[in-house]
DNA sequence: TATTGTTATACTCTATAACTATA
DNA sequence: TATAGTTATAGAGTATAACAATA
C-alpha cells in the first residue's frame, strides 16, 4: 500500500467540489426555469454578442449542439440572433432584456450560495483557495488538453 | 467602487472550475466511450453496490432517469443488477470487471491531469486545500440547501 | 476553397406521472 | 399503506455527417 499523493488527493476533492457545484447549477436553474446549458450561455452571453462559432469555442460544444440551444433560448425569449454585421453569413446572439435580468439573477443566486458554503472559511482560506484555482484555470488555458491529438 | 469580497471571488472562480472540470471528464469519458453520466455512476459503483434508491440520492436522480442510465450501462457490460436481497424488490447494482477497470481507468486519468494542473504545489499546501475543502464538502451535506422548500 | 451556420439523424439524459410488485 | 423499482412520455442536450450560403 503506497500512500496517496497530495495532489492526487486534492485532484479528487476538485472533483467532488464540482459535483456540488453542478448541482448548485441545476438546482438554481431549476428556479428560473432554465437548464445549466442555457444558464451557461446567458452567463457568457451577458454584456457580449457572440456568433456562433465564438460560441461553440467557449462553450466547447459542436456548432450543430448549439444552434438546438440558442434556438430553445430564442423560443423562450431569452436571446436574440442578429444579422447585422458585415459578413452576411455571420449572425451574432445577444440576451434580451429579460434573457439579461434571468442571467443577472442567476449569477447572482448561484454566487451567493457558493459564498454559503464557503462562509465559514477564514479570509486567507479563502483567498489561497481562490488563488489555487486561479492557478488551475491558468494551467488549463495555457496546455490545450490535447483534445483531438490521437492516444501518441 | 466596492472591494469584492473573498467569498464572492471564490464562489466565481469555483463556477469556472466546474466547467473545467466538467469538459476533462467530458473529454477523458469520450476516450472511453462513456458518457460523463455514466463514468460518474461508474466512479460512485467503485467497490460498492447499491440500491437504485441509494444511488439515485447520491446521483441528485429520479429514480426513473437512474433506470434508464443503469440500462445503459448494462448493455455495455459494465454493471449488472444483482436481486439477491431479502427484500425482493430491491436490486444492488455492481459493476462488472469491465466496468471496474473502466472506472479505475477513467478515475486515474481524470486525477491525472487535474494533478497536473496543480501539480506545482507544496505538499502541506496542498494537503491544506485538500481539508478545507473537505470541510465545505461536508458543510453541504449537512445543510440540505433546501431543495424542495418553497421561497420562504 | 474555406468559413459560417443549419438540417437530418440517432442517442443520451432528465423529469413527471402512472404503474407493478413486494413489504 | 408505504417502499423499490419500472414504464410511458415528452423534452432537452449532444455529436456526426451532409448541406446551403457567403467569402
Amino acid at each position: 500500500m503506497t500512500e496517496t499523493p497530495p495532489g492526487r488527493r486534492l485532484a479528487e476533492s476538485l472533483v467532488r467540489l464540482t459535483h456540488l457545484v453542478e448541482h448548485v447549477f441545476a438546482e438554481t436553474g431549476r428556479r428560473y426555469d432554465i437548464t445549466p446549458q442555457q444558464a451557461q450561455l446567458l452567463c457568457v452571453l451577458h454584456h457580449t454578442q457572440l456568433g456562433m462559432t465564438e460560441l461553440s469555442r467557449s462553450l466547447h460544444l459542436e456548432k450543430s449542439s448549439l444552434t438546438g440551444l440558442v434556438n430553445r433560448v430564442e423560443r423562450r425569449g431569452l436571446a436574440v440572433r442578429r444579422r447585422d454585421s458585415h459578413d452576411r453569413r455571420e449572425c451574432r446572439v445577444a440576451l434580451t432584456e429579460q434573457g439579461s435580468r434571468i442571467a443577472v439573477d442567476f449569477h447572482e443566486e448561484v454566487s451567493g450560495r457558493l459564498e454559503e458554503l464557503v462562509g465559514d472559511l477564514a479570509p486567507e482560506e479563502s483567498g489561497q483557495l481562490t488563488s489555487v484555482i486561479a492557478r488551475v484555470l491558468a494551467g488549463a488555458e495555457t496546455e490545450p488538453g490535447r483534445e483531438g491529438r490521437p492516444d501518441s
